[in-house]
RNA sequence: GCGGGUGUGGCGGAAUUGGCAGACGCACUAGAUUUAGGAUCUAGCGCCGUGAGGCGUGGGGGUUCGAGUCCCUUCACCCGCACCA
């Protein structure tokens, strides 16, 4: 009988469950081991093929693990509040809630039967509210301490998404929505925000500690975006008022020659002269009615208005004209820049429109056609004349700190984390707010806040989330009898994945987020795989709440990921994203059917380096599944029984391309270079169709090798191999590197480095035996007939050059 | 514009410290076999050439006895950021 997968699956995904064969381990005596996926946003479309390629790179490691007799810990969970299922809410007039738990089940039995070792016992899901009890906890402790505030800033309103809602910055993608491509616009709003910037720092600095792809790190970096310089302030003329501007190049405050705001800086109004006001108010109104798009992408040219006032450049006490623009962001260093349009590209660009002085300090550069922008010598500039860049910037930042001007400081281009969301289906933030004007914390015995069942998530038709609908929850008297209202906006889908692997050490625990020793035993996750999207939104957020917790003793490592990896995305056949229009979607579940999860867990990892993006292949995929035949095939016989040939008698015909097998294949499986583990594997096959005498011992060590790639397939052989057991706890084969050595190897012979001849030759035979050797081939005096032989390189055990003219 | 990355057969991809380019798989070709199912087995398969031989890792140059691998230069594509002073 040919190979039926889906009798086999079956009953293998039947058997782990029953036997709870995957229950997380916790013997003091071995070592521990964790393994993460990203979890799932229970999405209604179901599991997508992209899916089961990073789930299978880690459940590969967790097999392998457990057989070299690790504790693992390999969870499954849910990330489950979101924007979709308060879509579709709307839409349907189904409740988010139970949307979501189908959703979920359709995942989870999807998962299931793809045979991946989930600890199930553990599963988390963020809406629930013994999960997101401890959710509202850290937004509390973070309260506590400042990090969490109340602040009325300017936000992405997107109104046309969901009735109305705010966005983060980073989900604003060309001024549009990510979900949906809604226009999205800058307006004041009162935000509840967590001051992420407090830990740019060391953010920033403990990348060091943790082995992630550079370019993971170089993206966090640039997020962060570190710069060193000075705030100078400059007083305005005829005026007590002072402006405080950031700039890293204070070395060119002589060639300042100009001031420019933000167009929303709180002094723009008082700044105005009277002259100007119309310019200048109008001007604002421009501004503010422009969405991120047209203020980014249209600003091709640079716009702006005069305030009417000046400045003194405190180097050399110039007046200076003070413009607004909206080339300066209100958000970042203080909302004002001194302008020297010299030596910046954009300075200059404005001053050119507007006709403004330029004036270089630097030489080098020619002000009529460009800014000069490089290192140089500085001129007109009284004492920093004569330095270069480095130089004058540290005198001049010397200067100004002995003036009392301005001081060293450095900035960060990461703004706080805009953390509220005018949307039902979100963690409610546990705040209150009185009528006499207090704001407190839903007390922490009272939590979890839990979200009130409501038919109606419509938009509360104001600013407002859709719980301000819900009265009798908005509501609230305290003992006193004094009024108070909750607070109706909820967090965004970041909060519950900031910190839910900390929870599956610990899933039950009703005292604490997880016990410490616990966390202590698990804690940082050993490897933890999913889609290069979260490189800057989810991980940063992740990172910035577990150091909050390092900090306040919840956990005991400053960062919660040692080791990243970013899977590649599986492309459609034709080389495009798989999408639903372009019609090129393949469904897990049809694979699955058709040819079974070991066919589809072996061709996924062997399609290519994991962190590739590479197209799907009908005909590749069929491969995979012929080599898991061809292994069927050599084991077992058409009446289902083992084959004779495996046998207990000793045979060394197989002996070394089996030692070579699991060498290759456990140390690829420890860099993830599975598709070359797997080629390893069907070198192993192809060698033992050659041979008659299969030995036990090279046949179940082979069978250990694929189990963590095929492991419904290699259970059905264990156990036809006499084993009553699961292969889960099997011990790891190991090589004997004795059996590796060989005794006589191939020696290239190449003349002037072509390859003329190969030849036999002891493993340790001499230079002068070999270079004796390598003469006396035919092709090589053929080569050299005529030539004089200049030189001879050789390197024992591998090759010999002849150098001839 | 800035930052990061990738270019190897018809296709997906292999190749320790520079040392046999193309492992493994797919597709294809020929043959065998079939109780004919998405089958199996054997052989071939970088390009040019009947052959000997020559040429080949995006292009050009260099270092070296020897370069896919190191250096310079150039082109193409992908990803991220994008007025951050």
């Amino acid at each position: 009988m040919s190979y039926n997968h889906k009798v086999v699956e079956r009953k293998w995904n039947h058997y782990w469950l029953q036997h709870n064969t995957f229950k997380t381990t916790e013997d003091p005596e071995k070592k521990n081991y964790y393994a993460l996926d990203m979890f799932p946003y229970p999405s209604g479309k179901g599991l997508h093929v992209g899916h089961p390629e990073g789930y299978t790179a880690t459940d590969i490691m967790a097999r392998m693990k457990r057989m070299q007799g690790f504790n693992v810990l390999h969870p499954m969970g849910w990330d489950a509040f979101g924007l979709p299922a308060e879509q579709y809410a709307l839409n349907t007039g189904h409740s988010p809630a139970s949307f979501t738990k189908k959703n979920i089940e359709t995942f989870r039995k999807q998962i299931n039967s793809l045979g991946f070792s989930y600890d199930w016992g553990r599963e988390v899901n963020t809406t629930d509210p013994n999960y997101y009890k401890w959710t509202q906890w850290i937004f509390e402790q973070m309260y506590k301490r400042g990090l969490a505030y109340e602040s009325e800033v300017l936000v992405n309103w997107a109104p046309d998404l969901l009735g109305g809602t705010v966005v983060a910055n980073e989900e604003v993608i060309d001024g549009k929505t990510e979900r949906g491509g809604f226009p999205v616009y800058r307006v004041p709003m009162r935000q509840w925000m967590l001051k992420i910037t407090a830990y740019a720092d060391r953010l920033l600095k403990d990348l060091d500690l943790v082995d992630w792809p550079e370019s993971i790190k170089e993206m966090q970096r640039n997020w962060i975006g570190r710069s060193e310089g000075a705030s100078v302030n400059f007083k305005v003329a005829d005026s007590d008022k002072q402006i405080e501007v950031y700039t890293t190049r204070p070395d060119t405050l002589f060639g300042a020659s100009y001031m420019v705001l933000a167009p929303e800086h709180q002094l723009v109004a008082e700044l105005t002269t009277p002259e100007q006001a119309a310019a200048v108010k109008a001007y604002q109104e421009a501004v503010s009615k422009k969405s991120d798009l047209e203020r980014t992408d249209l600003a091709k040219t640079k716009t702006g208005a005069f305030t009417g006032s000046y400045a003194i450049n405190p180097m050399n006490g110039e007046q200076i004209p003070i413009w607004i623009a909206d080339y300066v962001l209100a958000s970042y260093g203080t909302g004002a820049i001194m302008a020297v349009p010299a030596h910046d590209d954009r300075d200059y660009e404005f001053a050119k429109k507007f006709d403004l002085p330029i004036k270089p300090v630097i030489e080098g550069g020619n002000v009529d056609e460009a800014a000069f922008t490089e290192d140089g010598t500085h001129i007109n500039s009284d004492f920093l004349n004569g330095l270069n860049k480095a130089d004058a910037i540290a005198k001049a930042l010397d200067w100004l700190e002995e003036k009392g001007i301005g001081k060293r400081k450095v900035n960060y281009r990461l703004r706080d984390w805009i953390f509220s969301r005018q949307r039902y289906w979100g963690e409610p933030i546990p705040v209150i707010h009185w009528e006499d004007g207090e704001t407190t914390l839903v007390p922490e015995d009272q939590l979890p806040l839990i979200l009130p069942k409501t038919d109606d998530v419509k938009p509360s038709g104001s600013t407002e989330s859709p719980l301000a609908n819900v009265d009798d929850w908005v509501n609230v008297v305290d003992e006193n009898g004094r009024k108070g209202k909750r607070e109706t906006n909820t967090m965004p889908q970041w909060a519950g994945s900031s910190w839910y692997f900390l929870r599956y050490i610990d899933p039950h625990n009703k005292e604490q987020l997880a016990d410490p020793e616990k966390l202590k035993r698990w804690m940082p996750v050993d490897l933890y795989v999913g889609g290069a999207e979260h490189a800057v939104l989810h991980l940063l957020y992740a990172r910035f709440w577990h150091k909050f917790l390092y900090d306040i003793g919840v956990v005991p490592t400053p960062e919660p990921f040692q080791k990243l990896y970013n899977q590649g995305m599986i492309l459609g056949n034709n080389h495009e994203k798989m999408s639903k229009s372009k019609g090129n979607v393949i469904n897990p579940d049809d694979i699955v059917n058709q040819y079974g999860a070991d066919t589809l867990r072996l061709y996924e990892m062997f399609m290519g380096p994991l962190d590739a993006s590479i197209a799907w292949s009908d005909d590749g995929l069929n491969g995979s599944r012929k080599f898991l035949d061809r292994v069927w095939r050599l084991f077992i016989d058409d009446e289902d029984e083992l084959r004779d040939r495996v046998t207990t008698m000793p045979d060394d015909a197989l002996t070394k391309i089996y030692n070579q097998t699991v060498k290759k294949v456990t140390e690829d499986f420890d860099h993830m270079h599975y598709n070359t583990a797997i080629s390893q594997l069907m070198v192993f096959v192809n060698e033992a169709y050659k041979v008659d005498i299969l030995p036990l011992e090279y046949v179940e060590g082979f069978i250990k090798l694929l189990n963590p790639i095929a492991p419904h397939m290699t259970e059905e052989i264990w156990q036809k191999l006499g084993h009553d057991d699961t292969i889960t706890y099997a011990t790891w084969p190991t090589f004997d590197p004795a059996a590796l050595v060989e005794d006589t190897v191939e020696i290239v012979v190449q003349v002037n480095g072509k390859l003329k001849a190969k030849l036999a030759a002891s493993k340790d035979a001499s230079k002068a035996d070999l270079e004796k050797a390598a003469l006396a081939e035919e092709k090589v005096q053929q080569a050299t007939a005529g030539k004089t032989v200049r030189k001879v390189i050789v390197v024992p055990g591998k090759i010999v050059n002849i150098v001839a003219k």
